[in-house]
DNA sequence: TCATTCTCCGTACACTGTACAGAGATCGAT
DNA sequence: ATCGATCTCTGTACAGTGTACGGAGAATGA
């Protein structure tokens, strides 16, 4: 089952991101030994360290010496806890100051942030945020990067639609990097160790006449990065292909100035 | 978990893909009632229909009328059976004859088909496959995305970067797709609706004042595409981007031909 | 003092992949 | 014809998952 952000009562999550205790009824009762952020926490640094797969409530719940039904009166669920997890990783993202810059370096930053909060949190590269959690992390966020393309020209749906791309393209490398680190930890075997079981083994019932050009170019590609599929050259080169994409959009729409909003 | 392609014991696994019965020893015991094909089609048509989460060993040996284990005599483990569907459904893609065309519809094309495979299995865009499977299905359909990229005038190296970039987008797109299906099928609320309940909440808590791009940006995409992650569109303005992108890269290699290898 | 309301938690359910061992069928060799 | 050997098929078992349910005990307002 993939993880997905948004699932659960939309009332009771947002109050949830957003800590509103709506009306302190009286509470009863004795009070709470933990808060939602120390359980956030806990999750967090049990993602960040295990993966996603490794936590569970019953883990969670032991990481944190109480039982795993105690978990339910701090969040309504797992979906609300990975809702206020992510949040609170958006929330915690350094957000430099690039005013004055031209767009291309502020687009470079904007995606080094996101590179750096992924690789920091690959758990938050496998989670479905289709719809994203509503809390004030990930509002500050989208302004933040949205401003990095006010004013160079773009609409506005356009403006949101260039930063989806760019942030789909930061997401697509770091799953990629995040499932090289596990496929190698997970089968104890790294990637050229595979390539070479696994070449001799293809060289057998492969006829290299009927795919030569696979060949050829699996071969160099294979030399180049010595077999091994390389998160960080495929980040530097998508990155400029991404740049050079929106470049021609933005210097188009330069050209023809039809729709352009939001120039304050 | 992620469900992985390339686990499992290689030797293994590479002799499924080609069937390669192996120098069939004397088989003794009664004959088989399945085939490694039918189980793989069984599985294949389980995961369309309902996700690769619905793909149980139990609830596919159910589908074929046997009991769980006996799924172990025709495939080593589920990660293997993952293996050979993804090889099946490569090998059973349509490859288009585009020689002679330019090299952008040729991309194109190459893209829409890949689209195609994701959205008619959309389970295969949630495997990962950074140790593909390395059957004929897959070897095929390499040679075939490959040759399309023959003769543009880039290096063997930006060759494999280059289609492993424009794949890496369109599976971004399918699992966007697919993870928006599966949402509003698993919640039985559409996104108009969850924006619906959202936004009033949201209003609460929300500055506006503090985050203005925010919400001018998010009102106007909002509005654009009727407050629904739009995949088609997010695919047609992607596209664009990524062929603009890969252009600035073949015009530039194109000035400077250094390394302009395997122009045969 | 007492009902209310809260926290905390033990148990239970329906799932998962697959290790293991056993039953029965079929074969080649004798 | 008989006898291992070897195969297919299968039942059971294990350690997990998220969480519904209900009960025990503590703190509160009336």
């Amino acid at each position: 089952m993939t993880e997905r952000s948004g699932a659960g009562d939309p009332a009771r999550t947002l109050r949830l991101l957003w800590r509103s205790t709506v009306s302190t009824s009286p509470r009863n009762g004795p009070p709470q030994g933990l808060s939602v952020d120390a359980v956030v926490a806990a999750a967090t640094r049990l993602a960040d360290a295990e993966g996603l797969e490794a936590l569970s409530m019953r883990r969670l719940a032991n990481e944190l010496d109480v039982a795993a039904m105690t978990l339910y009166t701090y969040v309504p669920g797992k979906a609300e806890l990975l809702d206020v997890m992510l949040d609170a990783a958006y929330a915690g993202m350094p957000r430099a100051d690039t005013s004055g810059q031209p767009w291309r370096p502020r687009l470079t930053v904007i995606a080094g942030e996101n590179k750096a909060l992924l690789g920091a949190h690959p758990w938050a590269a496998t989670v479905c945020t289709i719809r994203p959690p509503l809390g004030p992390g990930a509002i500050a966020k989208y302004e933040h990067e949205l401003s990095a393309l006010d004013g160079v020209g773009l609409g506005d749906v356009d403006m949101d639609a260039a930063l989806t791309y760019l942030l789909s393209f930061v997401q697509a490398c770091a799953r990629a990097a995040a499932d090289s680190r596990a496929t190698r930890r997970e089968s104890a075997m790294s990637d050229e160790q595979w390539w070479s079981i696994n070449a001799p083994l293809l060289a057998h019932v492969l006829d290299e006449r009927a795919y030569p050009t696979a060949v050829r170019v699996g071969a160099a590609a294979g030399a180049a990065h010595g077999s091994t599929y390389d998160p960080e050259h495929a980040y530097e080169f998508g990155l400029q292909r991404v740049l050079d994409g929106l470049d021609v959009l933005i210097e188009s729409t330069a050209d023809r100035p039809r729709t352009r909003r939001g120039r304050r």
